[in-house]
DNA sequence: TTTACCGGTTGATGCAGATCAAGGACCGCC
DNA sequence: GGCGGTCCTTGATCTGCATCAACCGGTAAA
């Protein structure tokens, strides 16, 4: 269930071995660049549920996603949420052009980061344009996912809503750890249904119905995608 | 009406007189690379409803808005539309990890670019920390809209978008043309329910409402704000 | 073992916004 | 001046999803 790589630690090993270096911003490093960032980084553990950062909070850090999923979510002052984003191993945190976050981020189940001071940070990437290439590919990722997710709560009814998230999902897991039909969640009903604009009723109902449908098998903490390509007909049109 | 400032052109003059300078990417360039930069870019001109770039197209250009309003916009296969934003003078457009563009742009009213080659840009901006470091903040500013729009989509009522709409579309009209209380409204009552993710017939009605209500004023072609605490208020909670 | 709790499911009902349908205002054009 | 077209508004009706409420199964505390 647990979604992670084993990840270096940076205040111990240096970042030679960290298993996810390759999916993150540090891809774009040199041997040298990575012992001057070692020393930057700080690895740092949170609980299931615990929050890594909060909306409105100072930006005074910048978080490198090693191990677990987070949820990134915006609320609305009566209590309203919606989830931006869920984050994988790989994923760069905290960057804001503003002096506060613009949304919290919470751990879905543990989860491992490496922080970095924003000011050092910053002092770091000043004058590296691949790392600063690498870090604004992330942000244009993220943009284009950001848009789509536009058109899914925008204009998709709910069923569609499920079908493209179960597939998308599937898909960036399968980025980490190879294609796989069983689609782990780690995320609650709740979560899902304030990622994709609806209600926990209306998820578990569509759950259910493609469960019906033979689309999906329901397992605790994951679904198995037992006919794919219906459910790709219904994500499209 | 027409939402633009007198802008320069790369062809003729060089850019040192292009009011939008200080809004574009290029606010990061000094004389020199200015020089340079004339060179790489050309001015286009687009008539109305005349598309930019097409979605699935491959992504040979990148392109800065300097007169004029782009409507950004996906279509699903059956025809529905979800616009993404609304490009205003300033925006930089056309970047894109994937080789080719993840939506569509097209005028609203006549606009005109600034069109590069992306490779020659790509080559230009290598190793230019500065303009890089300015394109990210671009780009994370545009992630950041983003994710305030999918609350909005997600999470609020037809009468909390109309009126969340006015206002920040009103805001980023006043950071190019100073504060005003009359909102110009370029593009159509299709384009905004497109945007806000309702029909047309609840994008007029909540209209009307507001006015019943003297939050809002209809004109031809914009509204006027006449109570933009009651309006801050909708919008809010 | 009982009880309480939490996350998830299911059912009954209500409503916001979609859909369907009909005008009205304004335009350029013949 | 009449005509067709586009854009917008308004009204009547329908429906997908929200809301309200009950219940189920697993787990942990009493």
């Amino acid at each position: 269930m647990k979604i992670s790589l084993v990840a270096g630690d940076p205040a111990g090993q240096p970042c030679a071995d960290c298993a996810i270096r390759c999916l993150s911003v540090c891809a774009a490093l040199d041997k040298a660049e990575l012992r001057e960032l070692v020393h930057l980084g700080r690895r740092v553990d949170f609980l299931s549920c615990e929050t890594v950062f909060g909306q409105e909070e100072m930006t005074t850090s910048v978080y490198n996603l090693l191990e677990g999923v987070m949820r990134l979510y915006k609320l609305l002052p009566d209590g309203r949420r919606q989830i931006v984003g869920f984050a994988l191993p790989g994923a760069f945190l905290g960057m804001a052009i503003s002096a506060r976050h613009g949304f919290s981020a919470d751990a879905i189940g543990t989860v491992a980061v490496c922080r970095f001071s924003k000011t050092s940070f910053a002092r770091f990437i000043e004058e590296k344009p691949h790392l600063l290439r690498r870090i604004n590919e992330l942000t244009i990722l993220e943009l284009s996912r950001a848009q789509d997710h536009m058109v899914l709560l925008g204009r998709r009814s709910a069923e569609e809503k499920v079908a493209t998230f179960l597939l998308s999902w599937r898909d960036r897991l399968a980025q980490l750890r190879g294609p796989e039909n069983s689609v782990p969640l780690p995320m609650s009903r709740q979560d899902i249904a304030d990622f994709l604009g609806l209600t926990i009723e209306t998820v578990s109902r569509t759950f259910t119905k493609l469960e019906r449908d033979r689309v999906i098998g329901i397992q605790p903490g994951s679904v198995c995608l037992l006919d794919p390509a219906r459910a790709e007909a219904m994500a499209a049109a």
